[in-house]
DNA sequence: CATGCTCCGCTTTAGACAGCATGTC
DNA sequence: CTAAAGCGGAGCATG
């Protein structure tokens, strides 16, 4: 035990962390459901399970799961920095990024649910696999999500692995652990005190008894040097928070001239740049930022380093922050409680407003933290007290997901875990969902159908998984998708393509279609022969978007006619170029050609400039400027160094060059 | 007559995981 | 079952 303190550099235990050793983390045949405040050390308890068994037993291997793959690259960072010295090899594996070698080479791998899951279909060897982490284990209750999580769950369970499971705080821990086999661990302390409250008329009312006047809610912290997060219901709202505040009067000269090179950076995301960065550069010259799913990657990491390095004092975010992401502040302020969702307006979920608040209070930046929920009538009022003093909502399994379901029963044939029938009725019996619900009539019925809509499909035949089954499962597709590509394998041409590919399941939500634009869509939908009458409009939004991308229309004029944000048309293209890739797999199969669109949607570019593309620093704007003056591949761009630099300009060219092995000016290969 | 302002009613509303081989028994 | 901001058109006042 002193050996693994040691390693993670632990001097003192926190109270949590000793109860943790007490319960036996360190027994490796021990399941854990560790449920503790957000910052209490939940991942060093993690660690120290995880170490047990790497360092102390060689040749052992762990693997820790996270929700978001954002969350994956960040924990990647943390443990390499930690570990790598001490020759623990660490891995990220998630949907975009592999580790170049073999993954049987490390010892840790960082991973999501669904990651995890595939490399399970694709083989990878499991035997040496002895502790898996968790994170954020609640997401089994995710209606969306949750049901992989919880399949994966309970094969784990099946295994000889120790599964350590970080939960926020949740209404029903002992139930989760109990089906886990799971010691559970519940405490609430904190290392920095959290002080809860609500804000109603310009008076803050504490929880403590404290009762304070209060003009600004925000500025009131940045004067005091605290930063602040405030979580909005929506985008739109996130904005116009962000836009309407003013922080230039609290600033120092050089903090604001950190926030002005800040600002430069965001505006040269994009060339032009793009509605909504004009926006965010806008308001970070002023202190403040935004932040939801319309941002692209590029933009949210640098929102939240400069966050995190404190030279943005305010984030208006919608529930991109709310989970996972390690970006703490002094207060965090709910601005509406209620939220517009599927079943109209509702008040958010307790266990959301007690993990959005939770994250207020830096250790030791902060004497306390603050969680501030504004309530604008006496319903909201009580509703805010309820959120700060009760239990959280239980969670309950979502298995009975449709796709999940379908996706997950193909899994479990295709790699032989279940044989037949009984097999399966069995696994069914071990899941979360027949733990909670006992009942299992309804979910049976469901299995039944999928088992028919599987043979239908020739995915299996027997309980036995056909050649063409086997893709769809390592594709990863929802079974559903496949049979859509499979019924439209005669593409007539790229349009056709895409419309095929927003028909999928995975290309959900597609783009809305508004009022205005449906005459227009519908008219132009009819003028294709290829369709015929009953076609979905926003099936057919989404594709003319995937089409002019692929077509090369200015990124800025795409954005304005379908009513986009960048980070909506980047993951739109992201899903696109999977779904393209699994179209002409299953076309191999069938014996069919299709088009193949992949590259040209990764670079949003048209077949000529794809040789082009390749090379570093040349995207689908520069591309197209070479080719036209007659400069079509590497060769061409080698011979003409001037014309290349005359067109590019001076300092992209040079890199280029040395991109390509040669010397600028001197034309000459290494 | 062009422009600007207000009022009213209609429309809209969060987020983000997954592929990438092949050959042999 | 439950809201509210924002946009745009209509209608009116003003120069």
């Amino acid at each position: 035990m002193d050996e693994i303190l040691k390693f993670l550099g632990i001097k003192e235990l926190r109270p949590p962390q000793k109860k943790a050793l007490e319960l036996g983390i360190l027994d490796k045949k021990k399941n854990f459901l560790i449920s503790i405040p957000t910052g209490a050390g939940k991942t060093v308890i993690a660690e120290m399970a995880l170490i047990n068994h790497l360092l102390l037993d060689k040749g052992k291997k762990g693997v820790y799961i996270v929700p978001l793959k954002a969350l994956a690259s960040e924990k990647y960072e943390e443990f390499k920095k930690k570990y790598e010295k001490f020759g623990v090899r660490v891995a990220l594996s998630i949907g975009d990024y592999d580790e170049d070698e073999d993954l049987e080479n490390y010892d840790l791998i960082i991973t999501t649910a669904e990651k995890f899951d595939s490399l399970w279909r694709h083989g990878i060897k499991l035997s040496d696999i002895s502790v898996v982490v968790v994170d954020e284990i609640h997401v089994i209750g995710d209606s969306e999500r949750g049901g992989t999580l919880e399949v994966l769950l309970t094969k784990l369970k099946e295994l000889d692995v120790q599964i350590i499971g970080l939960s926020a705080t949740i209404g029903n821990p002992e139930e989760l652990s109990e089906w886990l086999n799971a010691e559970l661990l519940l405490d609430n302390w904190r290392p920095v005190e959290l002080r809860k409250g609500i804000y109603r008329e310009g008076v803050i009312e504490y929880l403590d008894g404290e009762v304070k006047e209060c003009q600004d809610i925000v500025k009131e912290v940045v004067k005091d040097n605290g930063s602040v997060i405030i979580f909005c219901p929506t985008k739109k709202k996130a904005e116009n928070r962000a836009l309407s505040l003013d922080l230039s009067d609290l600033l120092k000269k050089s903090e604001k001239r950190k926030l002005e090179e800040i600002s430069e950076e965001l505006l040269s995301l994009f060339d032009p740049p793009t509605e909504l960065c004009k926006k965010l550069a806008s308001c970070v010259r002023k202190g403040i930022a935004f932040h939801h799913s319309g941002l692209t990657y590029e933009h949210r990491k640098i929102i939240e380093k400069a966050f995190r390095e404190r030279i943005l004092k305010v984030i208006c975010s919608t529930t991109t922050l709310a989970f996972g992401l390690n970006l703490p502040c002094r207060r965090v302020i709910i601005s509406e409680l209620k939220r517009y969702t599927r079943r109209g307006l509702t008040y958010i979920p307790i266990m959301e407003v007690q993990q959005c608040i939770g994250r207020a209070g830096r250790p030791g930046l902060d004497e306390y933290g603050e969680g501030i929920l504004v309530a604008k009538d006496e319903r909201d009022y009580l509703r805010a007290l309820q959120c700060l003093t009760q239990k959280p909502e239980p969670i309950y399994s979502k298995l009975s997901n449709d796709s999940v379901l379908r996706t997950q029963i193909l899994g479990l044939i295709a790699t032989r875990y279940v044989l037949d029938e009984y097999d399966l009725e069995e696994f069914i019996k071990n899941t979360f969902y027949a733990y909670q619900y006992k009942n299992l009539d309804e979910i049976k019925k469901k299995i039944k159908e999928i088992i028919e809509f599987l043979e239908d499909c020739n995915f299996i035949k027997n309980f036995e998984v056909t050649p063409l089954g086997k893709k769809v499962s390592n594709l990863y597709l929802d079974p559903l998708s496949a049979k859509i590509m499979i019924d439209n394998i005669e593409v007539k041409d790229d349009l056709h393509l895409l419309y095929i590919l927003c028909k999928c399941i995975e290309m959900k939500p597609l783009l809305r279609v508004y009022r205005k634009e449906e005459e227009e869509l519908a008219e132009e939908l009819l003028n294709y022969e290829i369709f015929i009458s009953y076609e979905n409009l926003e099936e057919f939004k989404t594709a003319k978007m995937l089409y002019d991308w692929i077509n090369e229309v200015p990124e800025d004029e795409i954005l304005k006619t379908y009513k986009v944000e960048p980070g909506i048309l980047r993951y739109k293209v992201e899903v696109a170029k999977w779904l393209s890739y699994s179209l002409k797999e299953i076309a191999k199969i069938l014996n069919k050609e299709v088009p193949n669109l992949e590259l040209r949607l990764e670079y949003g570019a048209k077949e000529e400039l794809l040789e082009l593309l390749k090379i570093k620093y040349i995207g689908r704007v520069r591309a197209r400027k070479l080719y036209s003056a007659g400069i079509r591949n590497r060769e061409d761009i080698i011979k003409n160094p001037k014309k290349v630099a005359n067109i590019l300009g001076e300092k992209i060219s040079k890199k280029i060059f040395e991109e390509l092995g040669v010397r600028y000016g001197q034309q000459r290969l290494i």
